[in-house]
DNA sequence: CTTGGCACTCGGGACGCAAGAGTGCCAGGG
DNA sequence: CCCTGGCACTCTTGCGTCCCGAGTGCCAAG
């Protein structure tokens, strides 16, 4: 149905097309890349071609430009991931390495990535609840009033003011520091909800209304949405030639929190690179746009993703070796920290 | 030299090239504004406003638009801000007010301002090193290394983890954390440094070595530039038709954080809503912007800036009185926290 | 199955023209 | 002295026309 030839004059196409931007014909094919074919023979694949509904031609007589459906027969079928050289590897890895805290993890690793490819960065912030409990502290503000630290393992360090229903000495902030700290060191997030229930019997009885306080801080930071935080970066790389409503609709959706996570989230396998390309996003206004994104992690499991947003015009040969390859460090990273 | 009529002429066309975006002529201000003269008098008065450096006319027979010089003059001699109506003031309020943490509310706070005034937001985090110490926390990571936590009353948490030199014992930490809670708690941050460079003494000698690795990183952290953090938001309210060169200059500056460090920097007086206009920012590719922006904080002092940035034909009332008002409530905010 | 040839289609740039908006200037009137 | 109506002038903008070139589809021959 397809045989070589026709492969590779898509290909061809999608290659110049991701370079030149403009709709690529017959004859600049044959002459950039060596097929001993005339234009005419190449006429008649990008025929079938088109009639299978992988290109298309702008207007009658322009060359042509792959569908969504052609960059999918693109990344699936033909060349792959671009691996990085050595240099490149190391000058991630430096680049990386200099980071001092998981914010700055996050927005080196967002730069690099928007460097590398020059498109869109996008990166999640390691989900709190798939970390496991590092410590928790307790600070008092007032008297009726505690700051509670929760620390992950990821480096992850969540912040919640608490008010207490009544007044608080320091020997039961002490006391409730060591319960907490006893009970939940080193357990994941999903199981803390349970944990926390068994908790209070620990506390002596007079405390338990404070103790409940605190209780049910914890327990709504697991269920924040807002821990799922995501940092956008390269927006400048946004070319306006490339999405015809404007950079508007993009740009917009770029800044709901929601729709970011919509978007990472229907990747759904979380170890192998993903691609979705145009339309398969289901995100209204990023229709026009493509996605490659990957999970990451600390250790073997993913924490979280990060990916880069770019025209579907995009090189995802390149944008694939480096989100796979950023990914590898970051994970190194917070594997070290 | 500029009568009444001619200020009111100017005024004019400052309004109506800010709504309609269109060259503005003279026989259009004599329909919108009931000024009681003919077309071709406020001609005479655009002739002087010409000559003045006030208005250009982009094509001989078009009509007259505001200069940097021009806007200038309204901002300065004109309407000022526009103040808001009680039920805005109580939006404000209650969406501020739902925040849970410093990284909520200046989330928000970005969010509000870029929807009160259609214009591009931008908010620093409060300044560490004109906030005070509320309490330093040391937990341990592994034997050597520890992490460390300083939390400063304007909610702000950083953390950085500290390599010791050798081992350290549960209660040489102890006794690390009593010294310098003792000590600092309270501190504003720029007295840290010299109060620091005392404690040697308090400490036992043998733990002076890995007491010293602690202080050296709390003394990094004051001068880290890493702690002036500021936000973006409201970056789809670029439109393309403002900007002769593109949004590509423009985004590309609003994604360093230096460049907007300056852009903040530059407005001299914290108290008072600051407007720079177009040139007068010497930022490179911010040129042809205009900065609305103003000093925000808990008690009377400033911590930070907060402001806007949109194209110099933006409304200049609403900004400057949506800049005051967040700034306002913010301080409440942080004040109560 | 490939290839050269050829007619065909259309987009885009160049040109010209007319309409409309807005101005500057001038002379007259309060 | 300032305001006003009138008038000629200047450009921009949109529209229609025309032409060129790129690229195609099809066909008949190798």
């Amino acid at each position: 149905m397809l045989d070589d030839r026709k492969l590779a004059v898509l290909r061809a196409i999608v290659e110049d097309y991701v370079s030149t931007n403009e709709p690529v014909g017959s004859k600049s094919i044959v002459d950039r890349h060596n097929l001993d074919v005339s234009p005419a023979t190449i006429r008649n694949d990008m025929a079938v071609l088109e009639e299978q509904g992988f290109i298309v031609q702008p207007h009658t007589s322009a060359g042509r430009v792959p569908t969504d459906k052609g960059y999918r027969l693109f990344v699936d079928r033909l060349p792959g991931v671009k691996p990085f050289s050595a240099a490149e590897r190391r000058a991630i890895e430096t680049f990386l390495a200099g980071a001092y805290d998981l914010d700055d993890v996050v927005m080196r690793t967002v730069r690099l990535l928007a460097q590398l490819t020059r498109q869109v960065a996008v990166v999640q912030y390691p989900s709190l609840t798939r970390s496991a409990v590092r410590h928790i502290e307790l600070v008092p503000l007032t008297e009726q009033r505690l700051l509670l630290i929760l620390i992950t393992d990821t480096g992850r360090v969540e912040q919640r003011s608490v008010d207490l229903p009544s007044r608080i000495s320091e020997d039961a902030i002490t006391q409730l520091r060591a319960v907490l700290n006893a009970c939940l060191d080193g357990r994941r997030l999903t199981e803390v909800a349970s944990v926390v229930a068994d908790l209070p019997e620990r506390i002596t009885p007079e405390e338990r209304t404070n103790a409940a306080a605190v209780f049910s801080v914890i327990l709504e930071s697991l269920v924040e949405r807002h821990e799922e935080r995501i940092v956008v970066g390269g927006a400048a790389n946004l070319t306006p030639a490339d999405f015809s409503r404007g950079l508007h609709e993009v740009l917009e959706a770029l800044e709901e929190q929601v729709v970011l996570m919509r978007l990472l989230g229907e990747s759904g396998d979380e170890a192998a690179v993903t691609v979705r390309i145009g339309a398969e996003n289901q995100v209204q206004g990023l229709r026009s746009t493509s996605v490659v994104a990957v999970g990451y992690g600390s250790g073997d499991q993913a924490l979280a993703k990060l990916g880069v947003l770019g025209p579907t015009r995009m090189d995802y040969p390149t944008a694939m070796g480096a989100v796979r390859a950023v990914a590898r460090y970051v994970g190194q990273i917070l594997a070290e920290s």
